[in-house]
DNA sequence: ATGATATTGTTTCCTTGTCAACAATAAAAA
DNA sequence: TTTTTATTGTTGACAAGGAAACAATATCAT
């Protein structure tokens, strides 16, 4: 095995454990809410005017899923809509007090999460650390690219039908 | 934002947009196979005698996800089962000369990506790529051990009810 | 200003996966 | 051996998300 597939099947793994590990947690410790329900929650948290459509884009999920999601997050209390005078399509998210709560119940939990894998990048030099994320960024950047390639062909095929 | 979240994002970002471009060239190559079908049967090419149990644990997915997947496989003619004479319970799965035509589409696929990508590899020095899989080593090790934990402590929860 | 095009959010139908209960078999304990 | 426990695979009810069609609004070109 060569080294791209180590790493993107290290990558691969670390990231599936985590998400297995972290939800169990946390559905766990907020009972009643899903976990895709307190991600949307966290974003929204730090996202002013947050909407349908930058949840999707953030997310990678369609617009209709995201849709979905709020409206019964609008309609358990977690979160409430509000728009802007100029402009009577777009629809904004803000946490309601509930919404508050849960999220920093969240962040406590994302420390915890935090405090356990301490150890994991304790002897990490800094050296290390930036060669490892200019890596990443350097592979996101060209992930972006490919993406918007994708996006043109996309557009093109459709363009011929 | 500090190194662990960093690291975090970065992996989940690049998982991420991996996942969906590949995804889709890949549905695009393979028409009439889901993603799914195909991991199955890269798994299945690679792994002897794999069953319902072994195909779960590695993609993490209940047995019941699988159970369906692999039947309608069946059905389709990629996979067939057989079992051992000692034991009428394990169920195993090989592939069919279709099974194996898709897997052969799929690697040439795969080396498709890895051509793409490869200009993202190609300064990493020796010292760097060993740092960071040796990392990532750390890091997975630290996981399992932690979800075994978790694990223990299910099962100790549902001695208690 | 007006007509064409793009964007935004919603809905319906469908697929995929989870959960929980289950039967069959295997493994372990008595 | 017999009994108990664990493992394996399957099913049905359900929930989450995707795809596509849609209406409403905004943006752009002319």
């Amino acid at each position: 095995m060569n080294k791209e597939e180590q790493i993107i099947i290290g990558f691969r793994d670390i990231y599936n454990k985590l998400v297995w590990l972290n939800k169990f947690k946390m559905e766990d410790s907020l009972k009643g809410y899903t976990s895709s329900e307190v991600h949307c929650i966290e974003y929204i948290s730090s996202n002013v005017d947050s909407n349908v459509t930058k949840l999707a884009e953030s997310f990678y999920m369609t617009r209709g899923a995201i849709s979905k999601l709020t409206k019964k997050m609008v309609e358990k209390g977690i979160i409430e809509s509000y728009q802007k005078p100029d402009n009577k399509k777009e629809i904004y998210f803000r946490l309601t007090e509930q919404g508050n709560a849960i999220n920093k119940i969240h962040e406590d939990l994302h420390d915890e999460f935090q405090a356990r894998d301490k150890a994991v990048f304790e002897d990490i030099t800094e050296a290390q650390f930036d060669s490892m994320l200019s890596f990443m960024e350097k592979y996101r950047r060209h992930l972006d690219t490919e993406i918007k390639k994708q996006g043109v062909n996309i557009t093109n095929r459709n363009d011929l039908e």
